[in-house]
DNA sequence: ATCGTTAGGTAGTAGTCAATCACTATCTTT
DNA sequence: AAAGATAGTGATTGACTACTACCTAACGAT
């Protein structure tokens, strides 16, 4: 079959609409994205997505499971190729990098999750994610220290604050330069 | 005179403005700070602000202006105090986090501000605010080299962007931990 | 081929928001 | 004390929002 039916199974308009709202948060501030934008996006209309979403909400929290769920893998992935834990720490931060310059519009949704005052699911969900991507730098950090390749009176709390904070540095530079690909550029160097 | 006059002179009505859209911005998502809302803060009515401002943008420029000039005067004073161009870059960072600890809202309004898709001027001073500290911190790092105290090799754009980083990471700790006061604890350390 | 199920369209509703405007209260100048 | 200027009120407007109810078109199993 050359032609695509004309209507799309449930799971498959979820994954759709997932990946949309990332792509638009990619373009403009991911607080005023509204479910009309969405829809046209997807070439449908503004109503149909409440078929496969109860509230705007169901879907900030579908795209922050998607997230999580890739962001982890990846990090996960490229950690356990790595020989040592200076190497895998290396690796995740490329990792997270490389996720980053595909998916613009992530970061900025985390951020703005962050920033909001209730305390929704979706902002849990981020919450959560970023405790975890923290626990797991905290072991690779420990785990240099034993070996020797860490100094070992460094702050391990300091040390992920600075690691995500650079990150977060690459991030905001590029939202000042509207560029993304700067942030690969400038990446090894930090 | 005891009591107060009931009206307020304009100037003062601004600058008492822009300091509740500052306390506002440390409690709720600055994104959706209504004009309502900053009214009720204040204790007038929603339409007594446009007598002011010509806008909501407008409104938001000012507390811009407010951020940059308050922000890099202390910035100035700090580094100018120090001795050596190391330690005025730790002056600078105290400085920035003693600001950010004092004005809870101002990292959250910034970072709202720089997410904006359109180009409102308040988003350009934003920008200019930013650049404005980083090539001062370029300097200082210039300096710190010529006097050998840091490393000739060290990337001075690599090291900025660590620099804020930093501040950003710890802003994004304490936005998890919806803690204000951890950011000072944990500042010394990093 | 038929019929129940599911995806999507159409056309709304209720609510919120920034901005406006006619009016009133207070202050200042003379 | 009168008059003009300024600060603030309160009601309203129109644009925009998430969400809904009802209907139609396409699908899939028998």
């Amino acid at each position: 079959m050359i032609s695509r039916s004309a209507y799309l199974p449930a799971e498959e308009r979820r994954e759709i609409t997932v990946e949309t709202v990332i792509e638009l948060a990619a373009e403009q501030n991911p607080a005023d994205i509204t479910t009309g934008a969405i829809a046209k996006r997807m070439g449908v209309t503004q109503g149909a997505l409440f078929r496969h979403f109860p509230s705007k909400d169901a879907i900030l929290q579908a795209v922050m499971e998607w997230v999580s769920d890739r962001l982890l893998a990846r990090i996960e992935k490229a950690t356990s190729r790595a020989a040592s834990p200076l190497g895998a720490l290396e690796a995740a931060f490329m990792a997270h990098i490389d996720f980053i310059t595909e998916h613009p519009g992530v970061p900025r949704m985390l951020f703005g999750e962050l920033q909001r005052a209730e305390q929704t699911v979706a902002k849990q969900m981020a919450q959560t994610l970023i405790q975890r991507y923290g626990e797991r730098l905290c072991l690779l950090i420990a785990d240099g220290k034993k070996r020797g390749e860490m100094a070992a009176g460094l702050d391990e709390k300091a040390a992920v604050i600075l690691f995500i904070g650079t990150i977060q540095g690459l991030v905001m530079q590029a939202l000042l330069a509207g560029d993304v690909k700067r942030i690969r550029a400038n990446a090894p160097g930090v």
